[in-house]
DNA sequence: AGTGTCGTTCGGAAATTACCAAACGTCCGA
DNA sequence: TCGGACGTTTGGTAATTTCCGAACGACACT
């Protein structure tokens, strides 16, 4: 089988990559290795092909394929005259954008409302070090920046973004 | 020790916030913990005294306090008259953005390295479906796109920025 | 050189995680 | 109402990761 092992030195660099690129967003390998085989398939996929394509089990490849999913990195569909279900990547780069942005800003804003928190009971503590007090309120500045700042990011799509940064830094 | 307890819960949020933030980078737990005890502390903290706040072992906190400042969120002093390090977090804005921005700049290059040698090698074989090259060009657009934007980014500060991008809005 | 203090590295134990196979629930056609 | 095809959920196990204590190396002071 050629074009079997052809396409196995093919796939390697990218499921190799989304390998990666889900254990940076703290996903096991499955979710990579499946994200990148749905990449270079031909046409959308049902489970018992991902389960024979990555040779995962078949209760790996469900749970896997629903928190990838729930990334917004692929979605079901349907194909008439057959009752399983079948995946495609999701490639559209505003989608794409959009989902990074989500995952970061939740990152955020989980840290943001702790900084608040801590900020308060430091202020009602007593013998607590003005300097503690105001870092901590200096970290939060930043952070409630960066928020705003991705805020702002979401409102554009990628090609205005560019074209308004470049113009700015002429 | 009226005063150890109320720092303990004070330390809560922070410390858990971080934890969160870490295991979001693929760190283990202690690298959160270590974090936001840090941030937490009236002074720069030596080795004894992290293991002593944490509970975690001596070499722990060492190998951990290696990874926390490969990632540009603790730094080494110098304190005068005592040849121990001591540790304070790092809460300048434009080191944390900078950071930030390289780690996710690296993994936006693995990736797009990754989509050029498939995108290459899909090319060079035979009975690949234009529609999955065709796909993998699109995906290799966007993360080329997203690049250029972190690029630009970085060459801004955030004030700049939110201000730049605010009135792009008008 | 000898001694004491620090920080790092190393090997093994404990805890966590990923994975599989089997059981289960659901939906559809007969 | 039954039977079969699908997908999900559930223990149990294997593999990985985390963490600790001990040994080690580096440095300063005597």
């Amino acid at each position: 089988m050629m074009d079997q092992d052809e396409s196995h030195i093919v796939k390697r660099y990218m499921v190799d990559a989304c390998v990666k690129g889900a254990s940076s967003c703290g996903c096991c390998d499955a979710v990579g290795v499946l994200r990148g085989t749905l990449f270079l398939a031909d046409e959308p996929l049902s489970m018992d092909q991902l389960v024979e394509d990555t040779g995962y089990s078949k209760s790996t490849v469900s749970s896997n394929m629903s928190t990838l999913e729930r990334l917004g990195m692929a979605k079901r569909v349907i194909i008439q005259g057959d009752k399983r279900y079948h995946y495609i990547p999701v490639t559209d780069p505003d989608s794409l954008k959009k989902d990074m942005i989500i995952n970061k800003r939740e990152e955020m804003q989980s840290i943001m409302v702790a900084l608040e928190k801590t900020e308060n009971d430091l202020r009602a503590c007593e013998n607590v070090s003005p300097a503690t007090l105001e870092r901590v309120e200096r970290v939060r500045r930043f952070y409630r920046q960066m928020d705003r700042l991705i805020d702002l990011i979401s409102r554009y799509n990628t090609e205005e973004l560019i074209e308004l940064l470049e113009r700015g830094k002429g």
